[in-house]
DNA sequence: AGCACGCCGACT
DNA sequence: GTCGGCGTGCTC
């Protein structure tokens, strides 16, 4: 008998993966998990190739070690899995582990801890009625009353038995041990929706563009069809996906749908929850590990026919897909700022293309990737135009902050916007206020000598929060107590400033400014834990009258009873070195604008800005996302940047910042030697190397060198060798190179 | 990423 | 005399 070999893609941060003998007795198909040696440790890796009977060339043959054990006899990647897992590796350049080990629960690789652990099942303790009490037992009143009730119900869970009658465990147990009653534990799945509200939603008659569209997608089912759907707030795109999801499941296959934060979205959760019940899987970063594992294993045993979740979710392990919904595309949180940088909405293509079925990318304010699809012909375009119960959109009106006097001595308030929340809540109307920036003070400044307040170990300023009594770095979370004097040695003055202003000092002025309303806040530092649902449900119950908040207040909750939106500072995103700032402006404010006037009162929405000219604020005016489409993608076709271009970026960080800079230019050196020794040099292009904006994080500098190029093939050509150089450097232990292809962020 | 091996300072 | 600092080298 020969010996075999397979290929094992192990979680570690290496460009390969490493081959292992196969001993006897072990069937180990690609998909399957498997323990395997590696060094001094034992790793939980996934098979990707093999058994193949010749030896892996290149490598020394006394150095293959025998598989330890095989975890799988079946497949958990099937083959959809795997091609989806491979394609993100070489179009990502991630390291196999990084990718293979993706869908996987942490549970199931042993995550950061060694060894792979069997999934516990929850349990709860049930009752069983066995025999009423005979004369002359006695009893004390709660057992009496346990009993009775059991008498009838024959049987019940211990929680319900407590909120029935109070009783604890242990007077359970008591009852039990005289054999009055009989415990059981038994498994139950655990919900992942366990804190959601039920919200009815109001069925109406589908709008002819509604209609269509259903039609449309459904005729498509069974074969790969891209399509965008794009429809302003309100025009019903969530009903589309509702019906074609139920001509999905009638098929008997299942459907997949990723939403940008899933936390944040709860109305549309409860909307699927009331339409298919206990058909549903959730998977989200709210759930524990084990919730998590369980929602998987039911999913991949065709149990939950509907999946939806957050970016993540892309990898559930649906062994029959039929559909692929990808809500509010347009939104950056779909691609990962950690490693492994993916893009859920772009893979969410790939897997589709891989499943045969179709893909429901739905926006009312598309990408400018998905928009450029459309045009070329790769996504099909499907409009709602009208809004459902011929809805008006709200009027939007921009605040010349240069031309009005304001309510406050701050400068937050403008007069016209400040009248406008005062009639509104005289109306005992609601109002939605917009600030893109926690906190209370933007940052400290000295005037004596003109320095603000950094941290120490980021290049940035510290921004003051009033309420904690603390200045707090939002990007290494540093928290400091407030100086009396300035810090800086030569100076000690007093003169320490406030300057700028964030959501936190917006609700405090308003309060000074309206003491009768009910004013609350919304945002990260409010929203902990279950306090977000908490918040929500007060607004929407009208116990708050102004919400202000952060883009979290953007997204797509309906508040009934929101005549009036505000936009406190319209370009706070816009001096950001970003190619996508006007985009996401656009988007921002064309999403909040939506939040106004959903019920049967009118809405209206304010936008306070220093800079009303700008072509973003315009096109959001008219609630017009294809002229602001147009006119951005002809700016970045004249500027050949994404998406007529294709952009990675190389990032280097490390405690040295001579040693950052040194290996940044090597990165360079040797990206521009394979440039100008390829056929094509002018369609490529090196941006850098260059400090980060943000030069310092956490202690560590930070470089990074951007590569544009006309061509992808070619991008991917010129980074493979990049990596492949990275490989054999031996760079210093300290120093950080990563990669982030169609980088979403450029701080 | 880990983990081991390896060569130089302050402690029982 | 040893415990332990983190440089650097390797993982089928």
């Amino acid at each position: 008998v020969t010996a075999r070999y397979v290929r094992v893609a192990v979680p570690v941060p290496l460009h390969r993966t490493f081959s292992y003998r196969v001993p006897d007795g072990m069937e180990p198909q690609p998909g399957v998990r498997v323990s395997v040696p590696f060094g001094p440790r034992r790793l939980v890796g996934v098979v990707t190739d093999g058994p193949d009977e010749s030896p892996p060339e290149g490598v020394d043959p006394k150095k293959i070690k025998p598989l330890l054990a095989q975890l799988d006899e079946q497949p958990v990647l099937d083959a959809e899995l795997r091609a989806l897992c491979a394609w993100m590796a070489t179009y990502y350049h991630l390291p196999p582990g990084e990718a293979w080990l993706q869908p996987l629960p942490p549970g199931m690789t042993g995550g950061r801890s060694g060894e792979a652990k069997p999934l516990t099942m929850k349990t709860v303790t049930v009752a069983h009625f066995l025999r009423a009490a005979g004369d002359g037992e006695r009893l004390s009143a709660r057992m009496a009353q346990v009993l009775k009730f059991l008498e009838t119900a024959l049987e019940s869970t211990a929680p319900d038995l407590r909120a029935e009658t109070g009783a604890s465990l242990d007077t359970l147990r008591r009852l039990a041990a005289r054999e009055f009653i009989r415990l059981e534990e038994r498994e139950v799945p655990r919900d992942p929706f366990a804190d959601l509200r039920a919200i009815s939603h109001p069925a109406h008659e589908p709008t002819p563009g509604q209609r269509a569209a259903i039609a449309r997608i459904s005729e498509s089912l069974g074969s790969f069809s891209p399509f965008l759907l794009m429809g302003v707030t309100g025009s019903g795109k969530t009903e589309v996906y509702l019906q074609v999801i139920e001509a999905v499941l009638a098929r008997g296959e299942a459907a997949l749908v990723l939403v940008p934060e899933i936390a944040l979205t709860p109305q549309l959760v409860a909307r699927f929850r009331a339409r298919f019940g206990d058909r549903i899987a959730a998977l989200h970063s709210g759930l524990d590990p084990d919730a998590r594992h369980e929602q998987w294993l039911r999913i991949a045993a065709a149990e939950l026919p509907v999946v939806i979740g957050a970016r993540s979710a892309l990898f559930a392990p649906i062994p029959n897909l039929g559909l692929l919904v990808v809500d509010e595309e347009h939104d950056p949180s779909f691609k990962q700022d950690t490693p492994p940088r993916y893009h859920a909405r772009d893979l969410s293509l790939v897997r589709g293309h891989l499943a045969g079925c179709p893909v429901l990318l739905g926006s009312a304010t598309p990408s400018l990737e998905s928009w450029l699809n459309c045009r070329r012909g790769k996504l099909e375009l499907l409009e709602l135009t009208e809004r459902a119960m011929d809805r008006p959109m709200p009027p939007v009106s921009l605040i010349d902050l240069r031309a009005y006097d304001f309510a406050d001595e701050d400068k937050i308030f403008s007069l016209p916007l400040f009248e406008a929340i005062r009639e509104n809540l005289a109306r005992d109307e609601q109002t939605i206020l917009f600030l893109n920036r926690r906190g209370f003070a933007a940052f400290l400044l000295c005037r004596a000598c003109g320095q603000s307040l950094s941290c120490p170990a980021c290049s940035v300023t510290l921004t003051w929060h009033r309420g904690r009594g603390r200045l707090i770095c939002h990007w290494c979370d540093h928290v400091a107590a407030r100086p009396a004097v300035c810090p800086n040695p030569e100076c000690g003055d007093d003169a320490l400033q406030e300057v700028g202003f964030g959501t936190e000092r917006v609700e405090g002025v308003l309060r000074e400014l309206l003491p009768e309303a009910r004013v609350a806040r919304m945002d990260r530092d409010t929203t902990r834990g279950k306090a977000l649902n908490r918040l929500l449900d007060r607004f929407r119950d009208r116990d708050i009258d102004v919400l202000v908040g952060t883009q979290m207040v953007a997204k797509g909750h309906d508040f009934p009873g929101v005549t009036l939106v505000g936009v406190l500072l319209a370009e706070t995103g816009l001096a950001l070195p970003d190619l996508r700032a006007s985009e996401r402006t656009f988007h921002l404010l064309t999403q909040i604008a939506g939040r106004a006037g959903r019920a049967d009162r009118p809405g209206r929405v304010l936008v306070q800005t220093y800079n009303p000219e700008h072509y973003a604020l315009q096109h959001a005016l008219t609630h017009d996302a294809r002229a602001f489409l147009a006119e951005e993608l002809a700016l970045r076709e004249a500027l050949d940047r994404p998406p007529i271009t294709h952009m990675a970026v190389f990032r280097l960080n490390g405690p040295d910042a001579d040693a950052v800079m040194r290996e940044a230019r090597s990165v360079a050196h040797g990206l521009q030697a394979d440039i100008d020794a390829a056929a094509d040099p002018e369609s490529v292009w090196l941006m850098g190397p260059q400090p980060a904006p943000i030069e310092r994080i956490r202690g560590l500098y930070r470089w990074q060198l951007h590569i544009i190029a006309r061509q992808r093939a070619a991008l991917g050509t010129l980074i493979a060798r990049a990596m492949a150089r990275l490989d054999d450097a031996k760079l210093p232990a300290n120093l950080q190179v990563s990669l982030d292809v169609d980088p979403q962020s450029f701080l």
